[in-house]
Formats: structure tokens, sequence, C-alpha cells
DNA sequence: GATATTGGTAACCGCTTGGTTACCTATCTG
DNA sequence: CAGATAGGTAACCAAGCGGTTACCAATATC
């Protein structure tokens, strides 16, 4: 599951909102977000998915932690999306990068995927293809 | 729709990226996006009410606009989730700001809805709720 | 060793989503 | 006016999603 899916989700969102202020177990989670654990597990297996939590095991408990790499993918659609005065600077990436690099130590689920971000985007579809009349303003 | 909803959707996305490099009518984009009309369409309906697109009616076309100031949520998000280092900064949230302001002559679209950022996020449900061993790392 | 705690998985279920085709209105054009 | 073009809406359908309960394995504790 992609970043953008994983966050389309109220309670995912609350997740990693959560997860941001400090790794937390998901017995802890499931006391603050009232539904029940396996719905809860099954969230932060799909945030995991998209690269944007990962787990560390001590013994019995299983502590999840946010990964702010898997938030690159958002960044870039960000800046893609600034216009002439990006909004999303290249300094604000760079912010992230050294992010990744800071929690690199036990990114086992981030090895899973290629790459966080820039998916296929897949058909070559779009010639410039000038029609008679309007179709392009550039506002 | 919110705006995370709205851009799960990867064509929902392409159609953002397209529009981010000027408006565009119906017909457009859907010889760039092979699927049918009516589906562009409902994306472009769902997209317009998640605040991140306007329509302007001109003769039987029907212009479409990226509305930049609907990201606000999203680059919320993001600067929520930055942690200490905040990749997201507020110049960026200015920038936004600024935006809105700048494509705000014919934003007849916009009225309709109340404002497009900040989403009620229902549930207090989050007392500290202090518990006897683990459950907070700050990692 | 018995029991409690943590947490994942499986099976099921109702709702939403995204796609399609068919149909309708409105505007432009010959 | 007749036809073509632009675009929204309705009805339908398969697939995915999010929730639940039930169950199981593993670790900690008495």
């Amino acid at each position: 599951m992609d970043p953008f899916a994983a966050l389309a989700d109220p309670l995912r969102r609350d997740l990693v909102a959560r997860l941001a202020r400090g790794s937390a177990r998901v017995v802890d989670l499931t006391a603050e977000h009232d539904v029940s654990r396996p719905a809860i597990s099954r969230h932060l297996r799909l945030l995991a998915e998209a690269g944007l939590v990962s787990a560390e095991d001590r013994g019995r408990e299983r502590h999840y932690r946010l990964e702010r790499g898997g938030l690159r993918p958002v960044a870039d659609l960000l800046a893609a999306l600034g216009g002439a005065a990006p909004p999303v600077t290249d300094r604000m990436l760079d912010g992230l990068e050294l992010e990744v690099r800071r929690t690199g130590r036990d990114r086992r689920a981030a090895r899973t995927r290629p790459h966080p971000h820039s998916e296929p985007h897949s058909q070559p579809h779009s010639e410039p293809h000038s029609q008679p009349h309007s179709q392009e303003d550039t506002a």
C-alpha cells in the first residue's frame, strides 16, 4: 500500500501523529483509539507496508515507531503541485533525507520496497496533442 | 471527501499533477488518462469537494483548475509529523496562503465550502492516561 | 507448570469505491 | 433547425476496506 492510501484513513493518520510523539506498543495505541486491537494491528501492518512506521520486537511486546522517510512521496507530490513559487522547498526534502538516515539502523521493512517514492506512473499517453481551440490555459 | 482520501487514488493524483501545469477541460483530461469520461468527471467532482480543484464554466466547456489552498491539511500533517527539525516549514504554509489569494479572483466553487482545511478530527479520547510500565519511549 | 499478557491471523460482513454503459441537457456550428 | 460536441447523472456491478469475534502462539509472572 502506498503512503497516500495509508494516510487516507483518519485513524491511521491519528496513529502516525501519535507515533510522531514517541514509539508505542499495540496495547497502548489500542487504549487510545477505541477500536478493537485486531483493527489497530492491521492498520499498523498497512502503515508498515507503506513505509510509514517500523516495528521492533522486545520480548513479547512490539514497539512501533514512525518512519519519516516514508513521507517522501507525499512531500514530493506537494513539491510537484507547488507551482512557480514552490511551497515545499528542497530544503524540506533534504530534511527528510536526513531523517531517513538518522533512523536508518533497523529499516528492515523499508528494504522490502525498491524505493519509497516515484511510482511507475504508467501510460506514456501524453503526446502534446494540440487541439483546434482551447485545452491549455497555464493560468 | 477530505484531501487525504482524495489523493489516495493514483488517477486523482495524476489529475492534480496535470492541473498543476495549467487548467484543462474534461475531454482533455479524459484523452490523457484512459478511463471513461464519467469516471474522470466523478474524480473531478471528488477533487472539487476536497477543495483541491475548482471549476469554471465557459460556454459548454468546464475548465478545471488546481486549488492549492486545499493542500493545507496535507502540509499541516507533514509539519506535524516533521518532528524536531520540521521538514515542512511555516514558510511553506505562508506560500500556500499566498497561493490561495493569488488565484482568488474567480473561486465561485470555493465559496460553496465553508473552508478547505482542518476537518473536525472527532473524538476527544486522548487523556494522558499514565500506565504502569512501558508505553512511551520518545525515541 | 499454570496463568496472564501481548499481539498476530482467519473468517465473516456491510459499506464504499471505482469502473462501466446508457441517457440527458446545454451549447456551439453548418 | 439539425447535428455535433462537452459534460453531468443514474443504475449497476465487482472488488477492496474496515470493523468485528474467535482463535492461536509466544513471552512474562506467580
